[in-house]
DNA sequence: CCCTGAGAAATTTTT
DNA sequence: TTTCTCAGGG
């Protein structure tokens, strides 16, 4: 360092460090090369101690370029990097004009093994310009196939497309079999193996012929790639260290890759919390982390960070409490020294309304008690568990942002504007193709595929279509879309190209839907998406593995400097924190889902869920049992409701730690009459009901 | 043969 | 809300 160089203005960043923490951050530097892993508590500091060890590396000289930084969602990804590079900067005391330097490996598991399977794809037989299906073309080519294999017209209703993605998918991600699956996951599916096997050889048939790879592909080849042994210390070699967070979320084929990265373990460092494993369904492996420090020649180091910073005393006792019945675990007690008189509470409520009511009031609350809103989440098992809060929050004025469930890029009408630039871009793509050409009046299924044939059979394809002879009664309807097409495939101009194809489209939005105007706000937002790009191709192509799920990441709602609240399914909540949490329909059948209720492992997974919820509080933490809950998704729909008790994970030690309330009659309700003349009968509904889930 | 519209059914959580 | 099947009419 020379003499320009500012004198530090900034403590050392790893003074703060607790001895935990710097035991990770600083491992290897003596010249211990066994592999690290961390179990890292509910809010122990967990990015800031991995952040913190990138930066401790780079600092004794470890070139970034070669640092490999793998998570397991796109926002921990941008997470660690900022902050490491926040780190970097205060250690390597740079002065504040200097960016610091760039991660260039650090991102989702998928979003890497796209980029190095570009890189390897000649040499391990795959085509190079391989195309990204996200889920929704998955399913859609799945539906293709489905239906080519004539599993459509069979006498008993066959499964769903999504739901034979999901199958395929866990097979994939699990290594498993078939039946296994069935078995473990989807026993209503059952008898149909055979099938579902045909059908996923010719899944796969059909995305080699396309050029494509799905989600699972990204991990599936870039696993045979370090079976290789050629080419795995090939890709090994790239890297010097390789850090991986949520570590118990990893797939076996995730573990697999990562060994065939560091096979003997040195310079790996995972960090996770097995306490807070919630992506079985997925394939994730808890034994991932379990087995983790035996796999190596050499065992691997383990570090537990059990001192939690951020919630008070009373709420990880209340914890600790939910999480203690778990069977089989790192053993740890989190501890912290923030005591506080304020107690969880649970609070008991009528029903779904009474819930949404007490949300708000609650929220309104707290925020005169001086907790901005943004400090604020509600949480939730299921997407649409949310819906009451949401009208009631938007009917008080209450603003928000939701997580999970829907995303933007999955309506049909954003996937069908999107199709036709796929389309346009890509003539020989089928599953853009067989879905815009149905778009017009009069093409059917038929149709669209006797035109697919023709331009698969040409060398020419974009030039095809507008030649394609169509019945009469689509005749006029499809020369419009030919001028459409013929525009976009020979003047491409970006974002003009998706006007044009807003224009053609909106007709027809109109003719399909009620709520055009709804959709057509959606396509103004996707259109103000696209300006961000400098080209169609790389808008499509990037939008794939990083979507701006509109309403997920912060560029969806417009007014980002206002305050406004968070609605997030727990799953999307995973490694957030804020002052005061509530969390809906704490009862059973809600968490524990009752499609969870099967086997002793699944409810362990709803425990951890529970726990992983309770976790992301602060100050503040209420649950809520309405006393009465809709099981159809449909809520409006009727009044199929069942009496629910408290969730079974608030066993009897879990209560003490919490206070109870029942809001009965809630402020906003004064004057609304309440029951005459209830019949004066004694009935144990309640133990009947309870019956129902206990079994 | 092929398209469209009506009506029934649907198993959660996400890269 | 979306997906899937089936019946009726081109």
């Amino acid at each position: 360092m020379s003499a320009v160089v500012s004198p530090p203005l900034v403590a050392d960043p790893f003074e703060s460090l607790n001895e935990g923490q710097r035991e990770a951050v600083v491992h290897g530097s003596d010249g211990d090369a066994r592999a690290l892993l961390v179990i890292a508590g509910a809010g122990s500091g967990k990015t800031m101690t991995l952040a913190a060890r990138v930066a401790h590396l780079i600092q004794r000289g470890a070139d970034p370029h070669r640092l490999l930084l793998l998570t397991f969602s796109r926002r921990a990804a941008g997470e660690m990097v900022h902050r490491a590079g926040r780190i970097v900067h205060q250690a390597l005391r740079l002065p504040s004009t200097t960016r610091p330097p760039s991660l260039p490996w650090a991102g989702t598991f998928h979003a890497i093994g796209a980029r190095l399977l570009r890189d390897y794809a000649e040499a391990i037989g795959l085509p190079a310009d391989f195309t990204v299906l996200d889920r929704a073309d998955a399913e859609d080519l799945m539906a293709l196939v489905r239906q080519s294999q004539g599993l459509a017209a069979t006498k008993l209703r066959f499964p769903q497309k999504a739901t034979c993605l999901a199958i395929y998918s866990r097979v994939v991600n699990s290594q498993g079999t078939v039946d296994g699956v069935l078995r473990e996951a989807f026993p209503w599916c059952l008898g149909w193996e055979a099938e579902l096997g045909q059908l996923f050889a010719a899944y796969a048939a059909a995305k080699a012929q396309q050029h494509s790879l799905d989600f699972d592909d990204l991990l599936l080849y870039w696993s045979a790639l370090m079976e290789a042994p050629e080419l795995s210390a090939h890709v090994a070699a790239r890297f010097d260290h390789v850090l991986v967070d949520e570590y118990q979320d990893t797939n076996r084929l995730q573990a697999a890759i990562l060994r065939g990265l560091r096979p003997d373990g040195r310079g790996l460092t995972v960090v996770g919390d097995d306490a807070q494993s919630i992506y079985a369904f997925r394939a994730a492996e808890v034994r991932n982390i379990l087995d983790f420090p035996q796999q190596f020649p050499q065992a691997a180091r383990v570090v537990a960070l059990e001192r939690n910073y951020r919630s008070t005393q009373p709420i990880l006792e209340a914890s600790n409490a939910v999480i203690a019945e778990a069977p089989e675990r790192y053993a740890k007690t989190l501890w912290c020294d923030r005591p506080s008189s304020a107690r969880p509470r649970i609070v008991t409520v009528p029903d779904e309304m009474a819930q949404a009511r007490q949300v708000a009031d609650r929220v309104l609350a707290w925020r005169e008690e001086g907790i901005r809103l943004k400090q604020q989440a509600v949480l939730f098992r299921t997407a649409h568990h949310s819906a009451a809060v949401e009208l009631e929050l938007t009917r008080r004025r209450i603003p928000f942002v939701k997580f999970g469930g829907l995303k933007f890029l999955e309506s049909s009408h954003v996937k069908d504007v999107l199709a036709v630039l796929r389309w346009a871009e890509n003539p020989r793509s089928r599953i853009a193709g067989f879905r815009v050409a149905q778009l017009v009046p009069g093409v059917g299924p038929a149709n669209a595929r006797k035109l697919l044939d023709a331009m698969d059979a040409s060398a020419t394809p974009g030039g095809v279509l507008p030649e394609h002879a169509m019945p009469a009664a689509a005749r006029e309807d499809w020369a419009a879309f030919a001028a459409l097409w013929s525009r976009l495939r020979e003047t491409p101009a970006w974002p003009a190209d998706l006007d044009a194809v807003n224009a053609w489209y909106l007709p027809l939005l109109q003719r399909l839907h009620e709520d055009a105007p709804a959709r057509q706000a959606d396509l103004a937002q996707l259109t103000q998406i696209a300006s961000g790009y400098a080209a169609r191709e790389r808008f499509l192509t990037e939008l794939t593995l990083d979507p701006p799920a509109a309403s997920s990441d912060e560029a969806g709602p417009p007014h980002l400097d206002e305050d406004y609240m968070i609605l997030s399914t727990i799953h999307s909540a995973k490694g957030q924190e804020w002052g005061a949490v509530q969390i809906l329909n704490v009862v059973d059948g809600c968490i524990p889902s009752e499609m969870s209720t099967g086997d002793a492992r699944q409810i362990a997974e709803e425990r951890r869920l529970l726990y992983v919820g309770m976790t992301r509080a602060k100050q503040h933490l209420e649950l809520i049992a309405p006393q009465r809950f809709f099981v159809s998704e449909q809520a409006r729909h009727g009044d199929r409701h069942v009496y629910a008790s408290l969730s079974r994970f608030i066993t009897d030690k879990a209560v003490a730690c919490f206070e109870r309330v029942s809001a009965q009659r809630p402020p906003g309700a004064e004057g609304a009459p309440g029951p005459s003349a209830v019949p004066d009968v004694k009935i144990d509904l309640a133990s009947r009901v309870r019956d129902r889930w206990t079994r």
